[in-house]
RNA sequence: GGCCCCGUCGUCUAGCGGCCUAGGACGCUGCCCUCUCAAGGCAGUAGCGCCGGUUCAAAUCCGGUCGGGGCUACCA
């Protein structure tokens, strides 16, 4: 048989990473196998649910390439993949359950249940509800079960236990004494996750349930649920949950956990994938830098870690950084063009596009996140208009720097073969005659055409800028120093 | 409170009874390279939560303990 997995959010949030991170590891497992990869949506929310969380997951599946064959938008032998367009599917799998005597109408009350819990908790037995505060079936009229008072809850056999083999955390069992009499639907007939989620993955044939930890506890609903439809409950995989620096579950309070800040920030998909992969796997050989393709090969499902584990944006930063300075120069003048313009508000001209192709190897070799760019390679587009305070006071303020502006002015004027050779050999010409280190020389050259004492390459930054260019600079600069 | 999961450097992890004086990566520190900043090279820093047991031998197996996390909704 093969494999069949999916990813089935809920729209109503944003996609985080911890989400984008399962729906990573379902998807190198259905790659891995060969098997199928579907995106469906747990949308029986609706207060809660919104487009516009729904297209955010959309968006971000696609910036991660983590494309799905069956599901939303892409379709499929099962209609739109879209629980919120399945209501009466799921209510007359709830009617059967009702009628094979699984599930029952119920009315018992919010508050006879807290009394229940609470009752528990202070004798120290099981909270879970087992129906005990149900009237007799005699005793239920009609009017009750339309009045829209009624839920419907799934009767779990007592005494009794679910055992199941998890992929990830081996042997499992949990005691029917500890699972509730769960609500299947709603008093509004409207279903609830465990058998909206449940009755899909039966008729969708999911082979494996890959998800998070926070739903190890709720598998015997579910695999109790597939039963009672007469189905073979999947395999499953439950993944500890994402943590933030201080060992809580990841939330809003560390940060971004919005996958669409990462990618707003500069940071590229390929990285944010790898980075994902071996939060919580690992490809083995103490290897840390995984392509795509070697993941899909090397996940089976068999190395995946059983703790939590933090979300460190420090190595995910250095890693974007070795995925940047991986890419082609042609790639990169392709993500930076777009990024520069913004920042200009006007299109690059064909020479200046041509500069930038040229600086990209320099510029590429210090950037970490793609946004950095524009701050980098501004200077070579528009001319500083401010200089940066702290570069200007301790460089242009010293005795060496209107020697060395005033040096390299006249060198460079001087020079007819504008090459990076040429431009080097005539400022290391100026350093010898005015007895001056390279440091203290040429910091003041590159304040005055840069605005920083940090830049790419000296040098090479004067060539692509151009000889007028760079002595126009250089002189606006002389005039500010005294 | 009940049930469940987890516990190796600060962080992600390798480790499946002797190969471990515990390996790799990020970070951090120092040195080298160097026109700045990066990148790169080299070196260093730091860990098996604790207690007991099994064994000739335990990070690895068992029990307990402590700590962290999850669930305990007519949310998912």
């Amino acid at each position: 048989m093969s494999v069949r997995v999916r990813f089935a959010p809920s729209p109503t949030g944003y996609l985080h990473v911890g989400a984008a991170r399962t729906a990573l590891f379902n998807y190198l497992f259905a790659n891995h196998f060969g098997g199928t990869f579907i995106l469906r949506s747990d949308d029986t929310d609706t207060e809660r649910s919104t487009v516009e969380f729904q297209t955010d997951i959309l968006e971000q599946m696609r910036w991660l390439n983590l494309d799905w064959d069956e599901g939303i938008e892409v379709g499929g032998p099962h209609g739109t993949y879209r629980q919120s367009e399945r209501y009466d599917h799921y209510r007359d799998v709830a009617l059967q359950l009702i009628e094979e005597g699984h599930a029952y109408y119920s009315l018992v009350t919010a508050d006879q249940l807290n009394v229940f819990k609470q009752r528990a908790r202070n004798t120290g037995s099981s909270p879970a509800y087992d129906g005990s505060l149900e009237p007799e079936p005699s005793q239920i009229s009609r009017s009750m079960l339309d009045g829209g008072q009624a839920t419907i809850r799934f009767r779990i056999p007592r005494p009794g236990a679910t055992m199941f083999t998890d992929l990830v955390r081996g042997e499992m069992v949990f005691d029917h004494a500890q699972v509730d009499d769960f609500v299947i639907m709603r008093s509004d007939f409207t279903p609830t996750y465990h058998l909206a989620s449940t009755v899909d993955d039966v008729d969708y044939g999911i082979t494996h349930v890959i998800r998070g930890e926070d739903l190890l506890s709720s598998t015997p609903k579910h695999i109790l649920l597939t039963k009672a439809m007469h189905a073979e409950p999947a395999t499953y995989a439950h993944l500890s949950l994402l943590m933030g620096p201080d060992g809580k579950k990841l939330s809003k309070r560390h940060g971004d956990t919005a996958l669409s800040a990462y990618r707003e920030a500069g940071f590229l998909p390929e990285a944010m994938n790898n980075y994902l992969a071996l939060l919580g796997w690992s490809p083995g050989d103490d290897e840390t830098l995984v392509s795509m393709s070697e993941m899909i090969e090397r996940f089976d499902g068999t190395a995946i870690s059983r703790n939590p584990a933090v979300f460190d944006q420090e190595k995910l930063l250095w890693m974007n950084g070795v995925y940047i300075r991986e890419m082609s120069d042609t790639e990169f003048v392709e993500l930076a063009r777009p990024l520069l313009e913004a920042d200009l508000g006007r299109s690059l001209t064909g020479d200046e596009v041509s500069s930038l192709a040229v600086l990209s190897p320099l510029v590429k070799e210090r950037t970490k996140l793609l946004s950095e760019i524009v701050d980098q390679a501004r200077f070579v587009f528009v001319a500083p208009t401010t200089y940066d305070e702290s570069s200007w006071s301790k460089v242009m303020e010293s005795p060496e720097a209107p020697i060395a502006l005033d040096g390299a002015a006249t060198a460079l004027k001087a020079l007819d073969d504008w090459t990076t050779e040429a431009i080097d050999a005539a400022l290391r010409g100026v350093l010898e005659v005015n007895d001056l280190s390279a440091r203290k020389g040429l910091q003041p050259i590159r304040v005055a055409i840069s605005g920083s004492t940090v830049s790419p390459p000296l040098f090479e930054s004067i060539q692509i800028l151009g000889k007028d260019e760079t002595l126009a600079r250089i002189a606006t600069a002389r005039a500010l120093v005294t």
